[in-house]
DNA sequence: GGAGTATATTGCCATACGGTAATGCACTCG
DNA sequence: CGAGTGCATTACCGTATGGCAATATACTCC
């Protein structure tokens, strides 16, 4: 149960893996990925997101470790990291599930 | 294990809700109130963090319900309002040590 | 009720970041 | 080697947000 006051630095790294969490593009890009490894292609066609956009987004989340990419000729495959992602992402859906009456019909609508 | 597709509003709120936790000053936050329920001057204290500031980064965290406040005269006690905060920020922290050397001593100096 | 205190809010600025279009780059195939 | 293709990068714009100073609000005590 790490209790010492975390650096500075700690910190700011963990909330930099979390700020790739916060955005609804990329965290569609992660759930369409459990599906399995895809191309570029694939995932902007699967998310409705601009090929730039995608790119540049897969570009954060395999720096923050979320993704794992694999070159083959023309094309890139991604993949999800591990699966932690879906750890974290369950908790928090487990949060908001918790809540209030309002977001009920937010949830239903999974 | 949630597999359909969830709805654009729920990754809106799951993004929403890892946004609270992509900041440094608000993780510090959490953090200070491991030790328990704090005041506001309390917190600016113990972070370093502008009133104004602190107070901002509050309200942000009651709104994603992080954190709980008790009011009492003057005072405004906050406190964790649950712990699945820090199981979020275990697992990111087991995926920073499970990665490069660089980062290493990083985590030694916590 | 008036002074004092703890917190909340507002206005402002500088920076960060998502989306898009345009361009660059690497690779394949004829 | 030249055209085509998949992806990455760059430039740009508009918006969101952290930090601070100033002010407002809410409460206490004399």
């Amino acid at each position: 149960m790490r209790r010492s006051t975390p650096s500075p630095e700690l910190l700011r790294l963990v909330a930099e893996r979390f700020k790739a969490l916060a955005e609804p593009a990329r965290l569609e890009i992660l759930n369409a990925l459990r599906a399995g490894e895809m191309t570029v292609s694939e995932l902007v066609e699967t998310t409705g997101l601009g090929q730039a956009n995608a790119s540049k987004h897969l570009r954060l989340l395999l720096a923050q470790g979320f993704v794992r990419r694999r070159k083959d000729g023309l094309f890139s495959h991604y993949a999800l990291a591990d699966r932690h992602v879906f750890r974290l992402c369950d908790i928090m859906c487990g949060r908001l599930e918790s809540e209030t009456v309002v977001r009920r019909k937010v949830m239903a609508a999974r």
